[in-house]
DNA sequence: ACCTGAACACCGTTCAAGT
DNA sequence: ACCTGAACACCGTTCAAGT
């Protein structure tokens, strides 16, 4: 019994039941022991948790093409990470309570930050901007996790929330319902990517 | 006993307490009454963190000054709602796992899709562009609730933390350690708030 | 209709006891 | 050193019983 495996069937169960299913008491019983046994390799629920959350961050190893420009490269990058947090459905979750600051989580940023610097951004501004664009990449798939599980139920459940509503009250929203509950979180993400993108682009402009 | 009272109870364990302890045997002790009786008046525990979750963003009763053009406005708009967020730590972590489809949360839709639109958005992008400067809000306060809590504590532990990682593999980490150690979460929201403002911007130009 | 008591099936965590 | 059994103090939720 390593703390390899332990985090192996916590992240088992992670994938397979979601992040409510992520008990001491199950991981346990994946690896057929007792869940006192684990506080002999883990402190806490916490630190489980902690250390699982940046492991299940191993996805670095993927570099975008040399072709692209600096905010191409972010982008491509960006998107790595959604397509990697929405295969696991329960890790964004995970990773919003945790301090984040494991190797990978840290390998993640000083890459972001050589992308940044390299561009032109000042040291502290490029540690910003790779913070928000993290804050807004997690965020994106945590907040749409649920509209996302049934998209075409959501989308008929959206059109009726949306046009049933006081028309004198909420005149946009019910004017254009139809349009508004088909907009996804892939639009959602991709409308805050580029805008996110665009003001970094902006920002190293007026650095120089 | 009605609704109010337990979601008044509910509120203010929240902001006592913490989101932790907002347990239904918690809310009913409050209340001085059984646990039980709590399902007469709401299905879930679910439920009634939703019904809170809306409640609590009953803040949009101060509208920006008119002297702001748009995108001041919607800056203006966002770190109110970040300030309200922040005064009431638990709030955030409540709003990333419900619905949020309540009459407080579309009202802030509608407001601003208003703004947007009239900007020169579509009505698509006017959406995206709300949904995702309302993610990236509400997840930049929930990421960092912690390293704000003890803020001083924090810097000197990101400084020591930074420094004393292997300077080969992460060097500008390690290079920039004590200059990183001290961008604060303020920072970090106004270069994110400032890039998404500045990319709305760009998007209402190319629409033209 | 609303509240209660009592129970059920869960949690995380601790700690003395075993090997 | 590591695992276990048993216990403690919690959860959310249900439901027959009271009023």
């Amino acid at each position: 019994m390593t703390l390899e495996a332990i985090l192996d069937a916590a992240m088992a169960l992670l994938d397979a039941q979601g992040a409510a299913a992520l008990t001491m008491r199950s991981v346990a019983q994946v690896l057929c022991c007792k869940p006192s046994s684990l506080y002999h390799h883990v402190r806490d629920r916490e630190e489980l948790v902690t250390l699982l959350a940046d492991r299940a961050l191993d996805v670095a190893s993927a570099p975008p093409p040399d072709t692209l420009d600096w905010t191409g490269k972010a982008a491509w990058s960006a998107r790595l990470f959604r397509a990697h947090l929405r295969r696991h459905p329960g890790l964004a979750s995970l990773l919003s309570g945790t301090e984040r600051l494991g190797p990978n989580s840290l390998a993640g940023q000083e890459y972001a930050l050589e992308l940044f610097i390299r561009a032109g951004l000042s040291p502290r501004h490029a540690y910003a901007a790779a913070s928000s664009l993290a804050t807004f990449i997690v965020g994106s798939v945590q907040f749409n996790q649920r509209l996302d599980a049934s998209e075409a139920d959501e989308r008929r459940h959206r059109r009726l929330l949306f046009g049933s509503r006081d028309g004198s009250a909420l005149p946009l929203l019910v004017r254009h319902a139809d349009e508004l509950a088909d907009v996804g979180s892939d639009d959602e993400f991709e409308v805050g990517l580029n805008a996110l993108l665009t003001g970094f682009r902006a920002l190293v402009e007026e650095t120089r």
